[in-house]
DNA sequence: TTGTAGGCGTTATCAT
DNA sequence: ATGATAACGCCTACAA
């Protein structure tokens, strides 16, 4: 039904090939011809169909990013900094959801690669470097975030990230400080974990254990979370969050319990998204060069295409930004 | 490289075309050889190419879904009601990014349509009805929400919504309230002030068109709209918004201003997000079925796709939450 | 400069 | 029950 290269063809009175090579700018092909299969082409509303182009090239133009889940506030943006590049190159993005789910991800991977994608980018992995296993199964370029054991790899550097975060709260006396994991963000939780036992340890703080807790990066694995460290016999009076929506669900648990940020505990988040500066109060947080992330991913996946293979993992600085949920510890005697 | 159908024929000493109705669970084919080529299939790596197969049956089981931006948190349950029925049709579904621009838009829907996706839902179509002009240049199901000049469309029952909104509020004795409205949502945003409108005026209320400001959606957005209404020289007591997104910047603002809520001034949002019962203070909004909307739009695209064409716009209905950014207004003597 | 022929991976229509 | 053959829409040698 819709209009292919042949009936341009007839309706010019050339042979397919010649429309072919009209609409793809070849070089030996007459000025005059070239011109009138153009605009026949516009007049009968042609569009070239992607599908048998990409059978016969072997290229669809077609980058897949697998995310976590649509609205996730960090992804905005990354994904704009993916999109950027790829349209620059030519390229067309197309976003699937995965939902934090290894077999949904292994699903939405499968449908790209069945759909002959040039490459894709994994945003919050839960497959990570088992990629490396996969790659027979799914023989095409994959970019991963936050994976620095896999050699595809784009990172925030969550190690400095979190000692800047817990040094701050250090320094303002605070020594009961609580970490609020991520299960779902393997890799980026455990450098930020790490980053955060350095720390209490440079700073000759006693570790416990009790204040270290898991989470699942929502607000609502923030609020429990906090609710249960406040029930501890000796709560804490910081926490250090995985991520900004973590350290919402935080300070939201702490007014449900009639304490003030940063008056009786302080918060610190990570991500720095755009509602960081806008909640109330504004987060103190450690800001991740997203846009940037998004960049160098696209960057490296376009170098894999195109038969690079000498690339190394990356790793972008974080930066503590400090704004108002963060304030010296409430003395003893308090 | 990747493996065909060819390579498995060879492998099991079959034609190509026993290989396809061995896996696609062909009637006619001998229990033996399907089980064997099936085998032969998996142990082999074999995918099938989407590309290749829609190609000759007209059909890619894909569902493309234009959104204006990932990370709009209003997406995620429209999503994911979309994929839930997608999936259960043997659907994929991918999303492309817009970003609010009407060109990108075009150029989304033409990527999808080059791609020769069943069908396509568009949320937050700056396009809207104009969709019945491209009907020749896209000649496939498009689905859209919030258009009710439009025939496939799902949209909340803006206008009532609304109603309640600003009915709540003048309930509550306030008389000046204000509107922030939405320019890139033309026909939600419509409906809304008309329900705006609609209950000052049945209130016997003085419509201030001072009041009614323009806005984006956006927490800065608000944040501005918020400043600005207060420097008039007779400020609302009340902010009825366009959605979440935009009450959270005026309760911003208004935090700025050294203005509690809800004892200084009140604010309604709409959409009801997540994020809406974690703000701080928990606002009062308008709650739309949004998982719903996704349901019922995926189900209208599927009709269409089967060629159905007697389908009506649904208007699902709208729901006040009262929370606490709502209070009394307070008395003139303050 | 243009046309012809072959093929990309798959399904569908005929035969057998 | 299985095998040839053609076709989907497009590109690309090769030939003219």
């Amino acid at each position: 039904m819709p209009v292919t290269i042949k009936d341009i063809a007839q309706a010019a009175g050339v042979s397919p090939s010649t429309v072919s090579r009209a609409l793809s700018d070849h070089p030996r092909i007459s000025a005059g011809t070239k011109e009138r299969v153009r605009r026949l082409a516009r007049d009968m509303g042609y569009t070239p169909s992607i599908l048998a182009r990409g059978l016969v090239t072997r290229h669809t133009a077609t980058i897949g990013v697998a995310i976590t889940t649509v609205s996730d506030p960090f992804l905005a943006p990354l994904v704009r900094g993916i999109e950027a590049i790829a349209h620059e190159n030519g390229y067309s993005v197309f976003l699937g959801n995965v939902h934090r789910d290894r077999e949904r991800e292994l699903q939405v991977v499968q449908s790209f690669y069945e759909r002959w994608v040039s490459g894709i980018i994994v945003a919050g992995s839960q497959i990570d470097e088992g990629y490396l296993d996969l790659r027979d199964r799914f023989p095409l370029p994959i970019v991963l975030f936050n994976c620095r054991t896999y050699p595809y790899s784009v990172s925030t550097d969550n190690l400095i990230g979190a000692c800047q975060a817990v040094a701050h709260l250090v320094q303002l006396g605070h020594r009961r400080i609580a970490y609020i994991a991520n299960q779902y963000s393997y890799r980026a939780n455990l450098d930020r974990l790490t980053g955060y036992r350095r720390v209490l340890e440079e700073s000759g703080t006693s570790m416990d254990p009790n204040l270290v807790t898991e989470g699942d990066g929502t607000i609502k694995s923030g609020l429990k979370a906090a609710g249960e460290l406040l029930a501890l016999s000796q709560p804490p009076t910081a926490f250090f969050c995985f991520n900004d929506m973590t350290a919402m669900g935080v300070i939201n648990a702490l007014r449900r319990a009639g304490l003030q940020v940063p008056r009786d505990k302080s918060v610190v988040g990570f991500d720095d998204l755009d509602l960081a500066r806008y909640y109330n109060p504004p987060l103190t947080t450690v800001r991740q060069p997203t846009h940037q992330l998004g960049q160098r991913a696209i960057r490296m996946l376009l170098d894999l295409i195109q038969g690079r293979d000498d690339l190394q993992p990356e790793i972008l600085p974080a930066e503590l930004v400090v704004r108002e949920t963060t304030g010296p510890a409430p003395t003893l005697a308090q």
